[in-house]
Order: structure tokens, then sequence, then C-alpha cells
DNA sequence: CGTTGATATGACAACGTTGTCATCACCGCG
DNA sequence: CGCGGTGATGACAACGTTGTCATATCAACG
């Protein structure tokens, strides 16, 4: 490796001024300015940043840590929202995986320190709220999808109210009265909050939410032991004679499902049954046809936000009180549309109007 | 931050034993060591790797670059192989993602350089070779699932013939003597490579390939430009009197939009038409329905020897000759069954089974 | 001409760690 | 008792960089 010194003794200067042009101060001569850089150039010179650090005791590197970013590949994007940020500051970004397990997540958190991180991201998989116990690491941090029981750091969400609302408003704009759900894992915080938002948009439309089209389209504990169970649930919501005329779903897998049972059940989608999905997990909706109308998980824009975040953090920027949430934009394809006029639907039920 | 001098002055020893204890060398007196190790936890004491760095000349540090990692998530196992790995050998992996774009990827090299990285791995979203200029980075480099034209550096690849063999092989042994191919886009190589396996399965069967059941399920300039075509491929395939019991898919989403084509068509799966895809992408192939048979891409395994490899390279063993391949496995679910006896068939056309 | 101030450069120390070598105490052996 | 050996510890330097301060040169000014 060539260093500092190797450059200054062959361009007849001292190792500082070398320093100096590579670090553009202003304070050297044109002329020995551009001596030293082509012998920077020539001999392809890059200064060690280890020493850098040690000589003025601050990194430019950010430590990220995320629980088990496999099983949603989807979720990468936060990561490519991370890292883009990271680039134009100019930092450097040291990754970990933990897998979720605590004794793991305590080594990299000391990693981190011995790395001299300036900062820290935590990010999880899905929405979720998390027990960080004691992190042995010092600097700022900034959660990514998940937030701190005790509040204790700063944190980027997507707002899944605002999603489940956006869903919700979608369908009952183009028409629909009669709308099912089946819903993320209810054990999972974001089944709540849509379901929150989705409930909203009914009441400001004056529509009510039929308990009966409510199912879960996944059951069973995270991590290993969930299952999808849409398709069984859409079959059975599907045969009903007032079955819904459009299915608001939990996510995109979700939607591949009712898409799937409706295509059984001799519905066209979307003339005799609008669905639309949540996620925008591309290799999904893109792939189906007709095409998921759906609504994206920001992941990269909150990979953004929290990189953000944490720089104004790292230059001393005081921590915002509240999660900041990112929010989740409407993706129109093809998989809805108004539904079809009701002389079409067998009218033995009437849909009555009451509020939830 | 505590450094050893700290610990050193209120253990009452000098620096380098403390360095002796946090560094497990056997020299020191037990009960020095019992002092002065409690006195690391109680200071929560954590060694300064830059400084370690800079002392010892070396790093466990390994530089990750990868291109456009988030057009294919699910490729990300890779990124968890590695560093899987890596944690075992207890490397620290400092992570970039070009874009592609060649300034970025010199800016990393440099990067990693900058970085004093023992080692670093090149890893594309897809199977191909690339083009990597002048990298600025000295150290061992391994490519993962792209390989160099040159032949310069070591790479891991999957072994996409083998897995395009299995999907022919599975198919036949099921006893499908008909069997259609909509594959991934032309201009990729596992095109190629796949093709080349599935034809040699069905000469080792004794069957003809029909060219007019060959059809691409992607077109267009990868990178922004490609298009998905194979509903419109499969609908075309499924109409013909002398329509296949079987498909061989490109990817999962190829594989789901042939699903919809079939259930479009009045085909059910597998009893009508079995259909086998590649990738395992578990989003797709865990929710369709029937589940979908496919043929893994060893992403994890693929990242975990390349590490390993990195590993060897970096002390000093040399470089093998040739990619290593990584097999790809058969992974059955419900889409594929053996083909529904021939009397349910019109036996309009007869399937002369002529070699190609 | 001497003084001031700006510009350009260099000498030196220090960051935290560890390799090298020196020191010292103690043991066992002849 | 003296000697060599070994076990335990410390002093010191060095890794590559940059902040601090000192020095040197030169122009401008009174």
């Amino acid at each position: 490796m060539t260093t500092l010194k190797d450059v200054a003794k062959r361009a007849g200067v001292s190792a500082k001024t070398v320093s100096r042009v590579v670090n553009r101060d202003p304070l050297v001569a044109e002329d020995t300015r551009a001596a030293v850089q082509r012998l920077v150039d020539e001999l392809g010179y890059v200064p060690n940043d280890a020493a850098r650090q040690m000589r003025t005791q601050s990194s430019r590197t950010v430590g990220f840590l995320t629980d088990v970013i496999a099983t949603t590949p989807h979720s990468v994007d936060i990561v490519r929202g991370v890292q883009e940020q990271l680039r134009a500051e100019g930092r450097t970004m040291l990754i970990a995986n933990s897998g979720g397990v605590p004794e793991q997540e305590a080594e990299y958190w000391r990693m981190f320190r011995a790395q001299q991180a300036a900062g820290a991201l935590y990010a999880t998989m899905y929405h979720r709220p998390v027990d960080l116990g004691d992190v042995e690491f010092t600097g700022p941090l900034v959660l990514v999808n998940c937030y701190d029981r005790k509040h204790r750091y700063a944190a980027v969400l997507p707002d899944d109210l605002g999603g489940g609302h956006t869903q919700a408003r979608h369908l009952l704009e183009l028409g629909h009265r009669r709308i099912g759900l089946i819903s993320l894992n209810p054990i999972i915080r974001a089944a709540d909050l849509r379901r929150d938002g989705i409930t909203k948009a009914h009441r400001e439309f004056g529509v009510a939410l039929d308990e009966a089209l409510v199912r879960p389209g996944m059951v069973g504990a995270t991590g290993g032991g969930e299952r999808l169970v849409a398709y069984d649930a859409a079959r059975e919501m599907l045969i009903r004679a007032d079955r819904p005329t459009a299915i608001i779903c939990g996510h995109d897998q979700i939607a591949l499902q009712v898409m799937v049972a409706a295509a059984e059940c001799g519905l066209g989608v979307p003339d005799d049954l609008s669905i639309i999905g949540f996620d925008d997990q591309h290799t999904i909706t893109e792939a189906l046809r007709p095409a998921l109308t759906t609504v994206a998980l920001p992941y990269y824009q909150m990979g953004r936000t929290a990189a953000e975040l944490l720089s104004g953090l790292m230059s001393g920027r005081p921590a915002a009180r509240n999660p900041v949430l990112a929010p989740c934009p409407l993706v129109i394809r093809q998989s809805c549309s108004p539904p079809a006029s009701n002389v079409k639907r067998r009218p033995g039920k009437r849909q009555t109007e009451k509020l939830h």
C-alpha cells in the first residue's frame, strides 16, 4: 500500500503537504498541488481510513443491523434506500443480519462499536415493536420498520393506517359498497392499523363493513409458523350469495390466492370481482393477469428517510419525538374497476348500508 | 470511548497486559487476567478496530459490491449467505450497491481500498458475464452469479445447465412426452444453458423437443426494458390441438402467468397441465394454488460458497481455474403430476417421437 | 528599511493498538 | 551458591494520518 510518505518522498515535499492536497486544503500553491496530485494518481494512492479515523477520532461509517431480511425479499429496498442516501453523504455502510438472535445482535452492536460507527440503523422485515434490551452501542440509533416499546429511539414506519384507508377509499370511489377483507395475520400490528384505516374510509362513505366478509389471510406464529389460508377464505367468501364485489387483501400474496380462487369460482377479475393488494411486490403484481392494483410499501423511501434522520442525529440535531410515517401510495393497475351494475346480481339479499 | 490505557490505569497494570488479556494471550497470571477482565466488562471496553488494523496491517473486513440487487429481490439470499459465512469467520462486511454505474463502481473499489478490505466480492442480480474494466482493488476478488469475460477472477455460478436438465427430467420421469418451454429472455445466458440441459434430458429419454412449443416468456433489453409475455405465449400454446401436457418455465413469474393462462383455457393444474418453475421465489411458489413445483436457484449457498472461496484466497490458497457451479435442487410441490391417460386427449394429431 | 500580514510549507506529536525486546522474580539443578 | 530457564510484566516504537504550531518567503505599507 502506498502511503502519504511514499508520495511525499517522490514529490519532494512533506507528508503534510500531500495530506493537504488530498484533503483539498486551499493553502497549497497551485504548482505543488498539481505535481502532488499527479503522483497521487500515478501511484494510486488511497488514504487509509483507519489511520484517518484514529487521528480525527471520528468515522464516516454507519452500522446497519437487520433481523431476518431474507424472509421478505421485498424489504431489501430498505437497504437500497439507506445505502444510496449514505453514499450521497459520503458514508460507508457496515451491514449485518442478526437472524433475530439476541446474542448475535449483541455481538454486532459490539462490532459497530469496535468499528467506531458514528451511528446505526436497525431494521425489521415487517412492521412491529421490538425490545432492544441493552444496546451496547452508544451512538445515535434509528429504527426502520419497527419501533422501540419504550420509545427510546427515533423510528421510521410505514403509514399502515393510511395505506388501509387508501385501499378502501379506492374501491369505495369506484362505487363498491360490499367489500370483503382478507387481512394480514391478526397478530401483526399492521393488520390492526390497516383495519382502522379501512373502517375509517367506510365511515367516510357511510358504508358498513360487513364482519361476515372479514377473514384473516394468514394465521400462525410469525417466524416460520405462518400459513397462507387466503385461498380457502376467498373461496368461502365467493360462493356466498351475498358475495362481495371487491376484496381488500393484506398483501400481494394473499391477493394472488384470491385471484386463483376467483378464477376457480368462475369470476372474472375485475369485471365480477375487484381485488386490491398491498406491498407492491413487483414479481407478483406485474406478473399477474390482470396486473394487480395495490398499495405500495415505500421501503426504499423509508430507507432513505431513516438514513437522513440518522445523519441529522449524528450531526447533533435533536431526535424527533414521534415516529416518522412514510406514506403508502396507491399503484393502479388492472385488477379494480367499478362493480358490475346491480341488475346482473341476484337481488336476494339487499345490502342495507347501516353503520358499523 | 474507553481505551486500553483507561483499563490499564484502573487495573494498575500496563496497557500491554490488558492487550494480552483481551487477546487471550496465555502468558498472564490467572489473577491478573481475572482482575483485568472484570474491569474490561465493567467499563465496557471494546478494542478499536481501526487502531488494531493499523498496527497489525491487516483487516478482517471484506467488501461486497452488487450491481442492482433490488430488481430481483430474491437474490438477497446471496447477501445472507455471504454474511453468515463471514460472521462464522469473524469477519466484517462492508456493503455497497453500484446500480451498475461504472463510476460508482470505481468509487466503491476505492472505498474498499481505503477501508483496507482484505478481499472483495462482486455479485450481480442475474447470471451474466461482466466487464470489470480496471478494478482499483488489489486484494483477492470473487465473483458471484457472474463471471469475468477475461477469466481473471474466481467465480461462483448457478448450475443452470443442470437446472434445466432437472426440470425436464422431472417431467419426463413423470411420463410427459410432449413438453412446452416458455423460457427466459433469450439474451440472458441462463436461457441458453437451461435450454441445453433440457435438450440433453430429452435426448436421454429419446424424446424430441418440439420447436413449435418453445417460446420466450420475456423479451426486451435487460435493465428496465424487459417485458413479461409468458401469458400470451402460454395461451397460444394451450389452444393448439396438439398442446403440451407440461410446460417448463424460465422462472416462477413466468410459471405464474402460465398458470393464469391455463385457468382461463379451462385446464386444471396439474391434471390437465403440469407446470414447473425456476428460482423458487417463495412469495410465488408457496402462494400459488396448486403450489408450484420448481427448481431452486441456490442463492444462499452461492453466497456461502463465495465467501468460503474468498477466505481461501485471502489466506493464500491459489485460485481455482474454473467457476464453481452450485447445484439447483428440485423442489417438488403440487403443480406436476403424470399426464392424463391418452384416451382422455383427442387423438387428432399423433405425437410422433422423432429425435430433434 | 523595518514591520506587518498573508501565503506556503514543514516538524512534530498524537490517536489506540500490538510486536519486540528488556526486565525481574522465582524455580530447580548441579 | 550460582546458573540457566521460564513465567509474568512493562517500556517503547511504530502503523498512517492530521491538528498544532513554527518557520520561511514575499509583497505591501509607512
